[in-house]
DNA sequence: AAATCGTGGCC
DNA sequence: TGGCCAAGATT
């Protein structure tokens, strides 16, 4: 079988080309001329970027990258951080889990494995939030390694590329497979960078910039005057709406009333106002006995599989009154907003301005 | 293996 | 404004 790569200057090199040219800088990344005078990647820093990223935008992610390795420069330092530290350093950013699950890798990490991440895909494979994108990229952007990265970024640009007209996600085998064969066993690192860059910005979903693109000669869909259209997917299913209610205390000496939600679900792990159950109709489950206030104006908010409409309910917390099962008193001095997720941020600033 | 799991930006 | 989209993992 003839293989498109092996064309004079083959398709990798191409592209590597343009990304020699073109590499945006970003905090986590080696310069492929740093690179090629020998500068290696840190791997705390590839793994943590790369978890941060996943179905999460570049710009999203800067800030809270500075901040996680402000405060936490080696993965040592993370694995020793309180709970409670990284998933309000984390808050925000959203999919919490990954929060939890980073926690638990550092320590994994720094207790069995001397601080000193695997350097191999299956190696990384069995950590604790690492799946099969994540392990190719850490192995191919940290350690050089001829891994295959397939995030949504290569699954349009070689569904484009080769015109692929079969649906996501069931196409991703054979994305795959197309993305592999491509995959240089020189410079992997810069190649695995350079195709999502090239995703990112040039073969963007909706509007395309073939007229700029390395790849614009022999890209199939392109031809076909299909790019924009591709890749196809499945359609999805229409998103519900829940409704509950949130009540928020304070005692006249700032203390807050806030609970520390379970580890497991939505949310999970992240501080929170004690509220109702998510449902068509909740019923109200005020945590203590008081005269609630009703705010008035919805928190609203969409979350991946759902919409959400919050009342929000507020009173004064009794100076005296100590917090039942799993709520918790924190003083003034001890709260802040950003810890919270976007949601219950959300119905805090209803509350109190901005 | 289909469902679950956040959020902000864009058009 | 509402759906789409983002360097996915887990169960």
């Amino acid at each position: 079988m003839r293989d498109l790569n092996d064309d004079a200057l083959g398709l990798s090199d191409q592209i590597l080309v343009w990304y020699d040219e073109h590499a945006r800088a970003l905090p986590w990344r080696v310069s492929p001329s740093d690179r090629a005078s020998g500068v290696t990647p840190d791997p705390y820093r590839i793994w943590l970027s790369e978890v941060m990223l996943q179905q999460t935008t570049v710009a999203a992610v800067k800030d809270y990258f500075h901040r996680f390795t402000h405060r936490w420069p080696t993965v040592q330092d993370l694995a020793s951080a309180e709970d409670g530290d990284v998933m309000g350093e984390w808050a925000g950013l959203g999919y919490y889990a990954r929060a939890r699950n980073l926690l638990k890798c550092a320590r994994v990490v720094t207790d069995e494995y001397a601080g000193v991440f695997p350097t191999t895909h299956d190696g990384l494979l069995k950590l604790p939030g690492i799946g099969p994108y994540t392990a190719a990229a850490i192995s191919s952007i940290a350690y050089d390694l001829p891994e295959t990265v397939l995030d949504g970024n290569v699954e349009r640009v070689m569904a484009r590329l080769y015109n692929i007209d079969a649906p996501l996600p069931g196409a991703k085998p054979q994305l795959k497979t197309l993305a592999a064969a491509l995959t240089p066993d020189r410079r992997p690192g810069d190649y695995a960078q350079a195709v999502m860059d090239l995703g990112a910005t040039i073969c963007s979903p909706k509007s395309p910039a073939c007229g700029i693109c390395p790849w614009r000669d022999p890209c199939l869909a392109r031809s076909a005057g299909k790019a924009a259209e591709l890749p196809k997917k499945t359609p999805k299913k229409p998103k519900p709406t829940r409704r509950g209610h949130v009540y928020l205390a304070q005692a006249s000496n700032g203390e807050w009333l806030l609970e520390r939600r379970p580890d497991k679900g939505l949310l999970g792990g992240m501080l929170g106002w004690p509220g109702s159950e998510w449902s068509e109709a909740p019923e109200p489950t005020p945590p203590f006995a008081a005269n609630w206030r009703d705010l008035g104006g919805e928190v609203r908010h969409t979350f991946t599989h759902f919409h959400l409409i919050l009342q929000v309910m507020v009173t004064e917390l009794p100076p005296h009154h100590s917090p039942a099962d799993g709520h918790l008193r924190i003083a003034a001095n001890d709260f802040r907003p950003s810890d919270l997720p976007t949601v219950m941020r959300k119905a805090f600033d209803l509350w109190h301005g901005q």
